[in-house]
DNA sequence: CATGAATGAGCTTTCATTCAT
DNA sequence: TATGAATGAAAGCTCATTCAT
């Protein structure tokens, strides 16, 4: 997935500390979130917590949707680079390594700061950014994984692998992992689970 | 599904003039919340609209929040009660049938006012009522169905149905039609996405 | 002069106190011009001087800028009315007369609460109100007037008294009034300073 | 008029290039009055139009009124230095052409930049300086050279130039050119419009 | 001297909620 | 009971000003 250009963002830091000033921000902005909810991550408990003035906030963030969408940027690019880590090994790989593989990384992406990540997921999802197809991106770009992989390795799936069958699969297997997160149950850190994950998938692209 | 007493109001209507009253708030916090998103779901908007004064709407509701709950909680009932007419014809159908018919009512339910049945879903998901499990509880209930039917029928499926697997199918398939439902594409109209979610099922139970 | 409509006004009051509420705030804002300048009347120092809450204020005015406008249609329509009652009593005069009158009536307007009345005209012409073209319909009322008199009586001066001609007068002389009101000085009391008016008028119609 | 020592100013700029600093920062001021009007002017605006840190905003001006005070001196100068130039000329001239004379280089001065020239006087008088006579210093400036030209020339006014006179007078005629400055009228560069203003002057003086 | 990151008092505005009528 | 005027805590945001680099 490209690195998207920083967007609304005031002013683009020049100064060292001035980095490490949006990094305290959005780290702050995330902590909260995490812990008291969208609804208490004021911008002066954001300034607050990161341990700078409003004003600085304001320096670098044009308003404080600006500063959830950073949020949500990071979070994903957190775990789209996981990923992408990951998919380097996955050269030759069948369809059921890459599949394994993918549903593990995404677990394991989920995993740490859950419940933040699931927040984060519902935010995004509650700002239905309409000029950026954000909610979707990361999900169309493991669609398009698959998609590729079934193609090379043609013959592993019973029948192509049509823009529905992705949508279904990557939203079906996304959903579950979201509502573990959320539902914040123990079954993210369940072996069990990642394995019916991987069942799922596999017993679907075979169908 | 049991009807839950419905807490967090602060008198019950006796009246039919009462209860068209309490209709009308929440029908109108539904519509605004639909046409202009949660942050333009104020009370005085939500007054206005029902018309009635702000004063009767705290009449009815001991605060917004409790607005937002009843919405809630009638859209998932309107749901349930959709799913609970049509089990009634399942008696005596194989897991096949029961599954196409649950997938079929399901996306169904979530056809007509596909734009607020999803942000109800997103409400109720960010609100993580803790002195309330109901974002698990339909879901949950649809589990039920599915281990009763399979226990029912043993040998329609290859093994039996676990919680984890439970889990693992009905947050797999309401996943992805809540994606469907938010990202508004047109799936939800389309035959082959419910066919697709009805594949993804049994593949998965037969597995 | 014809009363507009009042405009952004959010809520016309339908209640007696809500009348007696926005009077004060208007007095209020009016008061705090005067005493502190125009940068001194806030929203809070205005609801506080009123002895509203600052939510009282914004029921009835949209916006900070609203308060002004309204303040400076009042002290408009104070002078138009003061000047309109005036004009009873011109019927069949001459124009010295009439003249006479005007200027008299116009210096008596801005003799009491001088500094406010100056204020509110500097605010007025600050403000450029393109949408209203209010700065100079007070003036180009009184020009109206003198038109209308020199017609009846023509004669009286030795060249019909074209747009351009009455717009330098009104300009002249209420830009002397002006001046006066707002250097404060003692002009406005001193006769000799409104006869000097009249012999400026009547000597440029006589021209 | 003479000039007055920069009060206000924190360090007089010794070298070229300090000088050019200042008057980069007074016309990057007016420039952005004159477009988006006072509220505009912050000093961040004005220091990133003049090319300069805002830090170097303060190395010059002790703050923001600093540099209003400063604009409203420059263009008061300027108007000044194009009358006095003009008044060389004057040496013997009567009555008559003495305010034609004046009268023209009046309307002239107002003519360019006419929308900053209005909105500076503005500016000029709302601030009511105190501690500075400055708004009335131009036109008691110019007052003293019609009563001089007149004692010079007795006989050709009927009565002598009283204060009350000249005050008048002068405040009539500025107060008529403001008006077409900032009523944006096109007024301003009707010939018509400066022979009414030496029309009026004559006849009021000979009255 | 210049820079621009940081500051924070203070402004405007919103909105859930109360309560006299 | 219904109404809607009044409330005020609290939010988002601006901008003149300072000061370390």
């Amino acid at each position: 997935m490209p690195r998207q250009p920083v967007v609304n963002m005031r002013k683009k830091p020049r100064q060292a500390r001035a980095e490490a000033t949006v990094d305290a921000i959005v780290e702050a902005a995330a902590q909260i979130l995490e812990r008291d909810g969208e609804e208490a991550a004021t911008t002066a408990r954001i300034a607050e917590r990161a341990g700078v003035s409003i004003g600085s906030v304001y320096q670098y963030f044009s308003n404080r949707d600006a500063i959830m969408a950073a949020l949500i940027r990071r979070e994903r690019e957190t775990i789209a680079a996981a990923i992408a880590r990951k998919i380097a090994g996955f050269e030759g790989a069948d369809v059921e390594g890459i599949v394994r593989n993918i549903v593990a990384t995404l677990v394991a992406a989920f995993r740490p700061r859950r419940k933040r990540r699931g927040l984060v997921a519902l935010a995004a999802a509650m700002r239905g950014d309409s000029r950026d197809d954000s909610p979707a991106r990361l999900t169309n770009w493991i669609g398009g994984l698959l998609i590729e992989a079934s193609e090379a390795r043609r013959g592993m799936t019973q029948s192509p692998l049509t823009p529905t069958k992705t949508y279904v699969l990557t939203r079906a297997v996304l959903g579950a992992i979201r509502s573990a997160t959320l539902e914040n149950s123990r079954m993210l850190d369940d072996p069990a689970f990642e394995e019916e994950l991987v069942r799922l998938s596999l017993a679907y692209l075979r169908s």
